[in-house]
RNA sequence: UCCUCGGUAGCUCAAUGGGUAGAGCAUCCGGCUGUUAACCGGAGGGUUGCAGGUUCGAGUCCUGCCCGAGGAGCCA
């Protein structure tokens, strides 16, 4: 007996196959039931009617109880009155498991809060929406992946372990290890990029990152995944164009793979398709103006709040480029603007409809003596930051690169309104469990 | 860390001014040959987050604690 998925139901029209999946609901009728299975690519309607099946096998199936394991064998038909346009006419079914029902699954097909969701994520990702959203996430990391690895990127993944003092900054999770006393978990793999791109041109890192900040926002995680390419020889201007062009690239994989996914998310994907090169340009001061004007309290020298953010998103049906921030408010290595020394050539990128920064970035000083200079300043210990201070010694050139967040990312796309329902088991403030 | 809100059946919620804790869903039993979060009838299911206080009497009022959510700060 052939095996096909539901996803590839389509081209199965009039043969008997089998199914392996789950039933994920069941509507009763007398003599005619309707097994509802997943099997992880698709939802299908199954149609079981007690005059065509062997007793046992209808009975079985009456009596079965959401989320356990069956195989069913029958004919697949194509029927506008089911939900994915195919239909299973049920010849045989083989229970695996049956729930008992003296302890039902929990996820119903009614409301649940948040608190129980997330206690019941190992389950909560079977629901037709949780698994949208983790599909299309796939579609954008396959996405990134494809058009990084097709324009040149060589992938040089970067350490999860740092050691202390790495940026200077007092927001890292603590590790221990061994006898060295401490190490910490990365925030980023830029600096670490900065040495690949030295190496080999172009190169990107992709993984899981790690903030200890005791934020509680729908755009934060402790634990969530950047995609950073870094390329030799550029400058901030090549970083604004492969940012928006990899954006638009992702976008569209997403509606010509995806679309299904998002209708089921209910997107509003006019919206998406709207999004195209060339995204807005706004200098920081021209953003401090726009926040101005729209009643913002944010006074110049200030980083953007999500306020801010969402402010300024709002002005615009495409991703928003903020340069030029000054120098004080970003990190130590940024490169200076030639025409205005107290500026840096960063850039951020504002998703639309207030989902906040996506993509930061910019180009890194190359010289020096500068950097010498603005370790000094920023108070961070030139040894912890020897062998970073070697690649300006040794055929130092102009280099640029940035940091995508992949679940602000994923969360506009999918239109949720929380990041935590972008990744499989979130990490955050008051949750690391499951 | 701060502000706000919340915790009552497995789940989502209700319960007049303090007076016998209730509904829908889920589960079980029964009915129904085209259901779409099916529907109809019935049954079982409670230490009201924890500890203390006020009161004849507390889910309800007071104090402390625990847990969670929304937001702020923070987020090179």
């Amino acid at each position: 007996m052939k095996r096909i998925t539901i996803a590839e139901a389509a081209q199965h029209v009039g043969e008997t196959v089998q199914i392996a999946g789950w039933l994920y609901n069941l509507r009763r009728s007398g003599k005619i039931i309707f097994p509802i299975v997943r099997d992880g690519t698709g939802i299908m309607q199954c149609v079981a009617i007690k005059t065509e099946l062997p007793e046992p096998v209808f009975e079985s199936l009456r009596r079965l109880t959401q989320e356990s394991s069956l195989i069913v064998t029958g004919t697949v038909r194509a029927e506008q009155r089911a939900p994915g346009g195919y239909e299973l006419d049920v010849k045989d079914a083989q229970i695996i498991q049956r729930v008992p029902e003296s302890d039902p699954y929990p996820i119903t097909p009614k409301p649940h809060g948040i608190d129980f969701l997330l206690d019941h994520r190992h389950l909560w990702i079977r629901s037709r929406r949780q698994h949208a959203i983790l599909r299309i996430r796939h579609q954008v990391v396959r996405s990134i992946r494809n058009y990084l690895d097709d324009h040149g990127f060589t992938l040089v993944d970067t350490p999860i372990f740092t050691p202390a003092a790495c940026e200077g900054t007092t927001t890292l999770f603590e590790v221990p290890y061994f006898d060295e006393g401490k190490v910490y978990l990365t925030q980023s793999g830029q600096l670490y990029n900065e040495a690949t791109a030295m190496a080999f041109g172009k190169v990107y890192c992709f993984g899981p990152t790690f903030r200890a900040e005791r934020s509680k926002t729908r755009r934060h995680l402790t634990e969530f995944w950047m995609v950073e390419p870094e390329m030799a020889y550029a400058t901030l201007e090549d970083v604004k164009q492969l940012a928006e062009d990899l954006i638009v690239s992702v976008i569209r994989d997403v509606l010509t793979h995806r679309r299904q996914e998002l209708e089921t998310l209910e997107r509003d994907i006019s919206k998406l398709e709207a999004i195209d090169k060339p995204f807005p340009r706004l200098t920081y001061d021209e953003a401090i103006e726009i926040l101005h004007r729209k009643g913002s309290q944010i006074v110049w020298g200030d980083d953007f709040g999500g306020t801010d953010e969402t402010l300024l998103s709002e002005e615009f049906d495409r991703p928003v480029m903020v340069d030029r921030f000054p120098a004080k408010i970003k990190a130590f290595y940024f490169q200076p603007d030639p025409e205005q020394p107290d500026r840096v050539l960063g850039v951020d990128i504002l998703a639309p409809e207030g989902y906040g920064e996506i993509v930061g970035g910019g180009q890194r000083i190359h010289d020096l003596d500068l950097l010498l200079k603005r370790l000094d300043e920023y108070g961070l210990p030139r040894e912890a930051f020897d062998w970073y201070i070697d690649l300006r010694k040794y055929g130092t050139v102009p280099h640029a690169g940035f940091g995508l967040g992949i679940e602000r990312f994923v969360a506009w796309i999918c239109g949720v309104d929380h990041v935590r329902e972008t990744i499989a088991f979130p990490r955050m403030l008051y949750r690391t469990r499951p």
